[in-house]
DNA sequence: CTTTTTTATTATCTTTTGTTAACGTTTTTG
DNA sequence: CAAAAACGTTAACAAAAGATAATAAAAAAG
């Protein structure tokens, strides 16, 4: 295991809070790598053994099924968590898939090791709050975009916040998903937009 | 301070975790009552001391000032906790303001205090996680619905699931506010259902 | 009880979105 | 490199939603 790979990890976990030696040698003895090939799925609904990982590179979607349709709500870059955390948390069997959108390499662990880290550790029940915190802050600010604005200004939005990188790397009919809309609807708002 | 309207609180925070008596005592003293009478402010947008509360009577409502227009996004009822709880977390002014629906009466105490208890007590740091991840799930099922279901879907099943008490006890144009429409908009899907 | 205020419906018109299908282009894959 | 798959745009039509205004009914306030 490479050690750059654990520094990135270790990078993204101490956003949250700062760990001794002690307390992040309690993680990795759990941590392995895992490669998916573009297309490849990580997560799959009804699974029920889940991991959290870390993606070191490529990129991902995650998307429900319903009416045999796929739904993509969002997407996962170099350096960040990713995890059907819902279906972690309850320990239900997960409703999404979780799809590798190009080749890529991830850092996981079982989310139940995490749970034990959290009966251990207070560190590491710190984390687990300031995660859920930070995953339902993201959750409530796109709910209210989703609930006050019109799919053209979401889709305006994307283009200047700090979710540039979507745009550049997302095909963009999933991008018409992840805003709720159609493939077509979005390809129409950029045309009135006059971005051709 | 009456030890029924004592109990309700330490019930619903038992939901999450169970209190020794020492425990529980932690939060009792910063415990207060606060009345409302309909159309009265709890937290207004803008402010920043934030408190956590908890509705004994009445029920409320959140929502987000936009372009002049106010924007309902939330409801409370009897029993269940309620705060401008993104901003007590990261410390920023409330973007929404909590107004009593019916005349209200409230058990609340400073978050400030919720989170040294975190500091000083691991139950309550497990608390503070189990609390933010029942937040983060009823964000997320409300996103997914969002991105996936079309209003009259979203409408229908508020109808049917466990949110009855909204369609019974909430004027109409603040549910189609919650559903993402307009209040003409929701009139004729109404009609569209026959449910004159 | 009367007057406001709040709430819900309806109508009209405009704008936007969904649906389906066709087409061309780009990208992947064998 | 050739065939297949994936992707984005456009068109045509139907369905739904937004905006605005008028009206009526219900609820709250004095």
């Amino acid at each position: 295991m490479e050690s750059k790979d654990l520094d990135v990890l270790r990078t993204a976990i101490q956003r949250f809070v700062s760990l001794s030696e002690e307390e992040w040698t309690m993680l990795t003895p759990a941590l392995q790598y895992r490669d998916l090939a573009r297309g490849g799925d990580w997560i799959r609904e009804g699974q029920k053994e889940l991991h959290v990982g870390m993606v070191l590179e490529g990129n991902m979607r995650h998307y429900y099924t319903r009416d045999g349709e796929e739904k993509t709500t969002y997407f996962y870059f170099e350096n960040h968590l990713v995890s059907s955390y819902f279906s972690a948390i309850t320990g239900k069997p997960s409703e999404l898939t979780i799809e590798a959108l190009t080749d890529s390499r991830l850092l996981t662990f079982p989310y139940a090791h995490l749970k034990s880290l959290y009966d251990r550790s207070p560190k590491w029940e710190r984390f687990g709050r300031l995660l859920a915190e930070y995953v339902a802050m993201g959750l409530e600010e796109r709910m209210a975009g989703l609930l006050m604005m019109s799919p053209e200004e979401r889709y305006l939005q994307l283009l200047q916040g700090n979710k540039q990188k979507i745009i550049g790397r997302i095909p963009q009919h999933y991008i018409a998903n992840y805003l709720g809309i159609t493939p077509v609807s979005l390809s129409r708002i950029r045309k009135r937009l006059g971005e051709k």
